[in-house]
DNA sequence: CTTGTATTTAACGTAATTGTTAATTAACAT
DNA sequence: ATGTTAATTAACAATTACGTTAAATACAAG
């Protein structure tokens, strides 16, 4: 639900910088030049990804002096997770299809670790 | 890993009408035509998004006479999951903090968790 | 108060996305 | 063959996304 919540999620996940920034923040809190270092594009478009992200509610941000202090939030993550459990069920159930698959042309052999069902 | 792959998952995720169609193809297989149906756009406009879903590898075509039947494929699904699996993490910790928070607020309470550093 | 550092906003170019309508391909039916 | 239905591709317009450089803002510090 909220279809525009989750666009704005998963459109924001859609970038390997956003997705890279989100890994480092997931190491700790850090500043926005502490953030840029790694990438060899320019500061405002270090920005407009973190406005993205912040857009998305995946960080938030807070001054500190000179600085901004990013962190993750995790709430937006939480939910495009959600939604995406879901269909959890359908890759289960075509590990069942493949597994009974790899089972029958032969004698039963435990050819798979079946995947658990989850959660 | 494969970065481009997941850029192409999310980007396919990031729209309302794709994950309508996700949701339908959900409840079963389906022709074009059907999955068009509920929607007030063009056939072009939903053919495109069909390729997008298939780029992105979420969803099979085949061809089946004069038509086209459309199933989930839950592969690239499952690899949009497992990379947000990785931040679960972060909101149960998070989901901790806020536990304790609730719990603790009369008593003499350090006013804030230090996040530990992680990895 | 002037200068330096951190970060954002403004202005701009280009490429990708999403939609449209018209034309095309593929299969079916008469 | 001809016409009908299913679906795609072609050509086009509008919007959004992402990058750049230059200017603006905010704070720190001599």
């Amino acid at each position: 639900m909220n279809a525009a919540r989750l666009d704005r999620t998963f459109a924001a996940l859609a970038d390997p910088t956003r997705r890279a920034i989100l890994a480092r923040l997931a190491l700790g809190e850090a500043m926005v030049n502490e953030l840029a270092a790694p990438f060899a594009i320019s500061a405002p478009a270090i920005s407009r990804h973190l406005r993205v992200l912040e857009h998305a509610a995946l960080i938030v941000r807070e001054r500190q002096g000179q600085f901004r202090r990013c962190r993750l939030n995790p709430q937006a993550l939480h939910t495009a997770s959600e939604w995406l459990d879901f269909y959890r069920q359908f890759w289960s159930e075509s590990f069942e299809r493949l597994d009974a698959h790899l089972k029958k042309p032969t004698t039963g052999r435990k050819t798979h670790e079946r995947r658990k069902s989850r959660r």
